[in-house]
DNA sequence: TCTCCATGAGAACTTATAGAGAACCACGCC
DNA sequence: GGCGTGGTTCTCTATAAGTTCTCATGGAGA
């Protein structure tokens, strides 16, 4: 249980962190959920200790008063990240104006998708590398430019861009050592449309 | 036996909850299924109560909670997309033995993430494009090889993958137009461990 | 028609949370 | 040690949110 100031406290605590690497001041945290009491933020932050959302050496004065830890009590399992901003080198983290949180949910799941993993490099230039899940939703037409799932004399399977050219389907790999495909329309068959990918280290 | 307010009222709490990880106000709900009586809203939240569907701290803002039926938090289900196989140039979608299903909660959630816009494309050989949203684990140490949050003089941050060598840190970015960069330690403090990374199209 | 009951509005009340500000305490640095 | 900065602990007040009511309506069914 964590009630809205709270978690704005602890929203803001996150930012802070990350974009300076260290913890934010009382007064600091005030002037960022905008608030004039010291000792308002104080219990906030007591609060989100006791729940175990930060660690806190009472007393300590300059320097590393609060070190953060996971957010994540099971029960507030969201589908959500913290957002913190746009990270560009030669820059200091900016936040996003009006974006804090941002939805797995919303970027990947709906109706008709699914998930297919990358074998290979042919997408390679596309920022799709080998072992990348492909989000696919699924469809059997599709916009020039678009990356496809498509099925070849239904028997291979590509996912490459599409696009349409004098009554003919280009198949176009994005791999500078690779060419495209042509064939003619009736032997191509769109299985879906790449909606989103992702990727773990 | 649960009426067709209370089954409404019931939703609605779950969509809340799985989009935002915590209850929503009993304003909310009455404005989410269009009534204006909080006090309407309060005794369908008694009555599923009750009958098990919720569990509820009594004065507590934003006090309630779902209980879990036997049917499980659908939260569950919305996080996971149907896994259907490898795709590969030149081979039909082959079924992955043994995992028919890719969980995104796994994939990114855990303690002490968030998530960062990438701006640039300093990375683009790492396949992080301009636009991509980088999923970082907030720590303060590293090891050579991984991709990182680094802040250098306490000024700039940057996405950069980190080497240690003789006494010095390298931050190489992964794009052949540019160089790595060399620093000693006391000026490269870094914030976390790029964990994941994914884009929408 | 009359009763029953689910629905909804809204008033009145209680409690939780938010915020200000003051006083006090602890640390770190001259 | 004294001072300044920043953390801690209070009290007080206002407001927001939850709770408990009463009342009105309208449909279903005896």
């Amino acid at each position: 249980m964590i009630s809205d100031s709270q978690r704005k406290t602890l929203e803001f605590i996150r930012r802070y962190v990350a974009e300076h690497g260290y913890a934010p001041k009382l007064h600091e945290i005030a002037d960022g959920i905008g608030i004039k009491s010291r000792g308002v933020v104080h219990r906030y932050v007591q609060a989100l200790t006791d729940q175990g959302y930060l660690e806190h050496e009472p007393g300590k004065h300059r320097g590393l008063q609060l070190a953060d830890v996971d957010g994540a009590n099971e029960s507030e399992n969201t589908l959500t990240l913290p957002l913190l901003g746009k990270i560009a080198a030669g820059m200091p983290i900016q936040a996003i104006p009006g974006q804090d949180e941002i939805s797995l949910a919303e970027f990947f799941l709906g109706p008709g998708r699914f998930a297919l993993k990358v074998q290979g490099s042919s997408m390679i230039d596309a920022g799709i590398l080998d072992g990348d899940v492909a989000v696919i939703k699924q469809q059997n037409h599709a916009h020039s430019g678009e990356i496809v799932v498509a099925l070849i004399d239904n028997d291979e399977a590509t996912l490459k861009t599409i696009k349409y050219q004098a009554g003919l389907v280009q198949l176009i790999p994005a791999n500078q050592s690779m060419q495209p495909m042509i064939f003619e329309p009736q032997r191509v068959q769109i299985q879906g449309v790449l909606v989103g990918s992702f990727r773990r280290y």
